[in-house]
This record gives C-alpha cells, sequence and structure tokens, in this order.
RNA sequence: GGCGCAUUCGUCUAGUGGCCCAGGACAUCGCCCUCUCAAGGCGAAGAUCGCGGGUUCGAAUCCCGCAUGCGCUACCA
C-alpha cells in the first residue's frame, strides 16, 4: 500500500487498502506501507501521521513502514531520492534515455498545437537523435535537460489479477520523462525502483493508474527486471457519478470516526463495495474477510458510495455491541456535546435503551440528553392528550405523579400495571395517556419504553419533571382563559 | 481528440448458454408486533440485463458495431 500524504486518508484508498492487506494477510504475505511523499508542496508529516492514524483506526496494521521497521527501508519515498538516481544512472547506462532539452513552454506549446490539430498529445522526439557532443556542450553551458524515456513501439500486454488481459500500443506514448531537469526522479519511475527493491510481489491500486502500469512494465523490461503482479481496482464515485474528492464529498476517513461510524461497520462496508464472496453472506469480522476475500471476484465496474447502507451497517454493529462498551465509545461525543455525565452505571443504563435507536455515535448527544439535563422543554401540542383538553391532560398527570410518589419507579410491571388501569378508569386509551406522560419526562414524542426510560431516570427527576409540564398546563389554561375573556 | 476500462432494480451486487419473464442486501412503501420511536418479522413495488445486429433449438451470459459513463492523456502523485 502506498498512499500519499497529502491529506487524511481518502475512503477509496482505504478500500485499495483493505484489499491489500486482505490480500497479504490470507497468503500470509507481508503488508508493506511506504509513503509516497515525492511531491514535497503537499505533503506534511501531519498528513502521514493522519494516513498512519486513519489505517490503524480501520484496524489495518502493517509489518513494513515508516514507523515499523523492516529490511527495505527507508519507507519514506522522501529519503530514497539517492537510490532513486542511482538507479536512473542504470537505466541511462543501458541506453534507455536520453537528454531533452525542451522547456515547459515549447512542450506545452506543441500539446497545444496536437489539440487543435486533434491529434495525440505525444512527444515529438526532436530531441531524441542528438549529437553526443552537442548534449555535453549544452549541458556545459548550463542549459537546462530532462531525461527521457526511449519507447519503443510495441504491443505492452500484462495479466491483471483483477481486469484480466490487458494490453496497450507503447507507440502511441512517445518518449516520457523519467527524471527531470532537476535531477530528481519522476513517482512512476521511483515506483519501479522502490516495487522492485522493496520485493513487492503484488500492487493493487486504483484503475486510475493502468496508463501508469503500462508504461512501468516496459521501465521493468528495461532494467532487467521482473514486474510483479498487478491488479487494478474499480473507483469509488459519489452520487455524481465522479471520482471521489477531496473537494465536495465526505471522503476522509477521519470524518467517519468523527461522526460515530465503527471502524468495523467501515470496513465491511468498504470490503462489499466492489467484491462479494458469492453466496448472501453480507457481515463480516476483518478475520472472516482475510478468509475469504478473493481478489478474482472483485467487481470490473465503479462503484457509488452508498451512504444508506453505511448507516445500516453502522447500526447493525452498534447493536451487537456490549453495553459496557458502546457507553465507552459514546462518552467522547457526549461529552463534546457539552453534556455531563453523571456516572458510568447512569450512562449504560441510558444507552442501553437507545441502542437500537441509534445509527451513529455522534447521534448519542441528542437522543441521550433528556437523560442528561435537568429540565426538559416539552412542546404543548404533543404535551396535551389527543383530543384532549389541557384541563384533563393536567388532571391525568396529576394523578401519574401521585402513583409515582407512593410507589416510585422501579417496579415497571407495577407502574404499567397501574397506569393501564387508570387509562381504563378515564376511559382513554393506554396511548393516550402514555403520550403526555412521554412528552412530559422526556420532552419528546419519540423516546424509548416509557416504563425502562421513568426508571432511569429515576423517581425524583419524574417528578420534577411531571410537576412541570402540570406546570406548564396550568399556565396555558389560564393565558387561554385571559384571551377568552378579552 | 487518442488510449484504456466498464455498462444487471434508485444504490451495492448474484449471475460464466437452458435451474432467470433475473436472486439477495440497502433505501422506499404496506402489514404484523407495539405505549411512541426504533429494532425485529412478513410482504409489495422496483431491472424489456445500455442500444442494434449476429451465433445458437435456446443468450444477461458468446461475437461484432454503436452509445453512454468513468479514468488516463504533466519535468503531479
Amino acid at each position: 500500500m502506498a498512499p500519499s500524504p497529502t491529506g487524511s486518508i481518502h475512503i477509496g484508498n482505504a478500500r485499495t487498502a483493505l484489499y491489500n492487506y486482505l490480500l497479504a494477510r490470507q497468503c500470509e504475505g507481508t503488508f508493506v506501507l511506504r509513503i509516497e511523499d515525492t511531491s514535497r508542496e503537499r505533503s506534511t508529516p501531519e498528513f502521514e501521521q493522519a494516513v498512519l492514524d486513519g489505517l490503524g483506526w480501520l484496524g489495518m496494521d502493517w509489518d513494513e513502514g515508516p514507523n515499523a521497521g523492516g529490511d527495505y527501508g527507508p519507507y519514506r519515498q522522501s529519503e530514497r531520492l539517492a537510490t532513486h538516481k542511482e538507479w536512473l544512472e542504470k537505466l541511462t547506462a543501458a541506453g534507455h534515455t536520453y537528454r531533452c532539452f525542451c522547456t515547459r513552454e515549447e512542450l506545452a506549446e506543441d500539446r497545444k498545437v496536437a489539440q487543435k490539430e486533434d491529434r495525440a498529445p505525444k512527444y515529438s522526439g526532436k530531441c531524441r537523435d542528438l549529437d553526443a557532443n552537442e548534449v555535453d556542450a549544452r549541458l556545459e553551458a548550463g542549459e537546462e535537460a530532462a531525461l527521457r524515456f526511449r519507447v519503443e513501439p510495441r504491443a505492452v500486454t500484462f495479466d491483471d489479477l483483477i481486469l484480466g488481459q490487458l494490453e496497450e500500443d507503447a507507440g502511441l506514448w512517445g518518449d516520457f520523462i523519467v527524471g527531470r531537469s532537476d535531477g530528481t526522479p519522476v513517482y512512476n519511475f521511483a515506483v519501479v525502483v522502490d516495487d522492485h527493491l522493496m520485493a513487492i510481489t503484488d500492487v493493487v491500486r486504483g484503475g486510475d493508474h493502468i496508463s501508469n502500469t503500462f508504461k512501468q512494465i516496459v521501465m521493468y523490461e528495461a532494467l532487467g527486471l521482473a514486474p510483479p503482479r498487478f491488479g487494478h481496482m474499480p473507483l469509488t464515485l459519489n452520487a455524481k457519478r465522479q471520482k471521489l474528492s477531496k473537494r465536495d464529498d465526505s471522503v476522509a476517513v477521519e470524518e467517519y470516526r468523527e461522526q460515530g461510524y465503527l471502524p468495523a461497520a467501515v470496513v465491511n462496508f468498504i470490503a462489499l463495495l466492489g467484491w462479494n464472496p458469492g453466496d448472501e453472506r453480507e457481515l463480516f469480522t476483518m478475520d472472516e474477510l482475510i478468509e475469504t476475500f478473493r481478489i478474482e471476484r472483485v467487481t470490473k465496474s465503479n462503484a457509488i458510495f452508498d451512504f444508506d447502507r453505511l448507516d445500516w451497517f453502522n447500526g447493525t454493529y452498534i447493536r451487537q455491541l456490549e453495553v459496557a462498551e458502546l457507553a465507552r465509545l459514546a462518552k467522547p461525543f457526549i461529552e463534546a456535546a457539552g453534556l455531563t455525565i453523571p456516572d458510568e452505571d447512569y450512562l449504560e443504563r441510558a444507552v442501553a435503551l437507545e441502542q437500537e435507536r441509534i445509527k451513529r455515535l455522534a447521534d448519542f448527544p441528542e437522543a441521550l440528553r433528556f437523560f442528561l439535563v435537568e429540565e426538559v422543554t416539552p412542546d404543548m401540542k404533543f404535551l396535551v392528550k389527543k383530543n384532549g383538553t389541557t384541563e384533563e391532560t393536567a388532571a391525568a398527570l396529576s394523578t401519574v405523579f401521585e402513583l409515582v410518589q407512593d410507589f416510585g419507579v422501579d417496579d415497571m410491571a407495577a407502574m404499567e400495571e397501574n397506569l393501564r388501569a387508570m387509562a381504563e378508569a378515564l376511559g382513554w386509551k393506554a396511548g393516550e395517556l402514555f403520550m403526555p406522560i412521554r412528552v412530559a419526562i422526556t420532552g419528546s414524542k419519540a423516546s424509548p419504553p416509557l416504563f425502562d426510560t421513568m426508571r432511569v431516570l429515576g423517581r425524583a427527576r419524574v417528578l420534577s419533571r411531571l410537576r412541570d409540564a402540570m406546570r406548564m398546563l396550568a399556565k396555558d389554561a389560564q393565558d387561554a382563559a385571559y384571551g377568552q375573556s378579552n
């Protein structure tokens, strides 16, 4: 896996990383992490750390990498410059390169003309056959020159792990640059050198690299090296069917963590985005993925990222968690929202009631708010009994208040029995009585089951909220009376 | 423009010549359960398998053409 640290890890890269990881683990190979930071301006140590964190969070551990060591380091491309240059010289010694004095401006102009004339924008070959003496003289004179690879026209083919037999005509390329005029090698060459030196056997990367691969294969051959196996993954697209971009999509793995997605859910989801086991299973742990993943079963077509499906996976994983564990995970989200948690036990009991109602950990603050806050503000519209009056609702709540006062809140069966009896005596449906109580104590018309909620909230809090609600109703009745008399 | 890859329900996908007038999952809708919301159970709707030609007794599956989408086309990675 060779990510560029130009941002926190991208969900599309994460999927590529996952497939690499699964492949490496299932054949008991080595999962190598190499940081491709040759783009100095865009790469930062912070981003590199973010990439490492993201991978780690998802549960992918690498055997070799910047902070893991290994026999083939360094694992940061920027630290391998000397080696790359060495190999550039080997390539030159073998007669595969030549100096090109064309300026960027000239090249850009050629491209423009070519485009205008509907020709492929391929290098003219202007400097290909320059006289050796002339080259030396111009170099001597301080003229800048890039190093180009001599391309011999022919069909280049390879057997892709995912896509099958692939072929491209090298005659279409023109000689491409392998060394910049400042002497630094180009990414596509550095990759060849590194993959070889690091004894990489399988390269799985995004389909946007296919055209690079053809060129790499030619370079391997020029260096007398055997290329590794290549596999090109379909891309993940956004709802607009474009390659996911950092600009307009939620794409950083970091963001998923912040929104309260579980790593296991994210892994399960991205694993199934472009791969399936061939039967109808869809819930997989990492170990199960390692066992059942087959690269040949990776889909060839691009996939659109479906957030609803991710949510579903996340919900099912949340429901599978032990309550204590879920509470532990929820805690930082709740605290970040500025809510205070009285004690662990209380939190756990509240979390247990919301567990099957939540999709993301970030939903917890909102869902648990009424458990953690002193007062609640019921909406009058729902506090009053459906098709009923404020007076009769107030009267009913008052009776409930007494019941809670007398019997407490811990015996749910008794509470339910009492309230149902009360509803019947009133000639109300049970729900018609339960709803005002629910709204009074939770401030919302949607909540966990009423009696569980009351028990977790505790007698004192239930009583004070009932009292507040009764006051609200009384005030409302008063206002209405004034309104009538005026 | 050139080159490459792809094309099955809205989405992820199963499918490799007859088991497919196409199966599963998410989302949607309905019913059940039920004190609300969920969760769960059951069910419905949803794909003339991009289009057009072939090959074949028979094609989503094989062949050809076209269309569309995406990617690449840098002294970026």
